[in-house]
DNA sequence: AAGAGACCCTGTTGGC
DNA sequence: TGCCAACAGGGTCTCT
């Protein structure tokens, strides 16, 4: 659940709190959340080390540190980040915990144990192959409307696909998705490579929009999100259309309607998104 | 090569 | 009321 808005709230939330702590202990309770690494190893190589820059790429955070590491951590469905001033007792979800020498100490807990955690070296961070195929930030430069015009239109598939497989743009999940597709008045269904000019140019800016919005309300929280201080963001009030199937289209007055797509659940309004340009 | 579906996870929900 | 299947979904893997 956490996508773009979420994971770039809780770095907000975080960076000032966390930037120049030295790492005292780490302990982690589910190995397989590691991907590269053992807990012993990742304990090891942490242990001294002090934070110096925290960074979001996509729905990755990213904890520079000093001596030239990078702690990769995505959150994917109901990873949360909590950090405490002093040490406290986490709770049967809690996953990860990185206590600081001043006894402060970050959290990971989650409860479908889905989230990832990588340590790399900070100088192949770049080189990193989920890096490599991540598409432009979506308030980068590098995101034009040229840019995603020539990515969905090499691609058949629907256009919802393509916005879920990080590669034309970097950072939309099930939410955002639906809801940029909604303000951009394009069918979900509709094969990629099917979108004329302005209709690319009103995607790339819906995009922007969407994730500007879930920002500035600090996030959406229908079910485990919360930031950095355990507090819920306000956007889940301002959606359109997810989770809103069956419901009347907040500008039309037709009923949403919902289908599965790339195995998630979708929700469009068939007046305001019609199938035909 | 592209596209579709399974898989990992566990709490919640809906149907019988 | 109780039980169980289905569902939630990001990224990765496998198969066609």
């Amino acid at each position: 659940m956490p996508e773009l808005p979420e994971v770039e709230t809780i770095r907000r939330g975080l960076e000032a709190k966390v930037i120049g702590q030295k790492i005292a202990t780490v302990r982690v309770w589910r190995p397989n959340q590691l991907t590269n690494i053992t807990p012993s190893q990742l304990c090891n190589q942490l242990q001294g080390d002090t934070i110096e820059r925290l960074v979001r790429r996509g729905k990755y955070l990213l904890f520079f540190f000093i001596r030239n590491q990078a702690l990769v951590i995505h959150l994917r469905m109901t990873g949360q980040l909590l950090y405490y001033p002093e040490e406290i007792e986490g709770d049967c979800y809690t996953r990860l915990v990185l206590t600081f020498e001043s006894s402060a100490q970050l959290h990971l807990r989650d409860v479908r144990a889905l989230a990832r955690i990588t340590l790399l070296k900070a100088d192949e961070v770049p080189r990193w192959d989920p890096f490599v195929q991540l598409g432009p930030e979506p308030f980068s430069d590098a995101f034009t409307v040229e840019a995603l015009q020539n990515s969905l239109s090499k691609r058949r598939t629907a256009i919802k696909n393509v916005l879920l497989s990080q590669k034309a743009v970097a950072g939309l999940g099930n939410i955002y998705a639906d809801e940029a597709l909604f303000r951009a008045q394009i069918n979900p269904l509709r094969p990629a490579n099917s979108l004329i000019l302005a209709e690319v140019s009103r995607l790339q800016t819906a995009i922007r929009q969407v994730l500007m919005d879930g920002i500035r309300y600090g996030g959406t929280s229908i079910r485990d999100y919360v930031n950095s201080a355990g507090t819920p963001g306000s956007n889940q009030e301002h959606l359109q259309v997810y989770g809103r199937k069956g419901q009347k289209c907040h500008c039309c007055g037709t009923r949403l309607e919902g289908c599965r797509l790339g195995g998630r659940s979708t929700v469009y309004c068939p007046l305001c998104q019609p199938m035909m340009a």
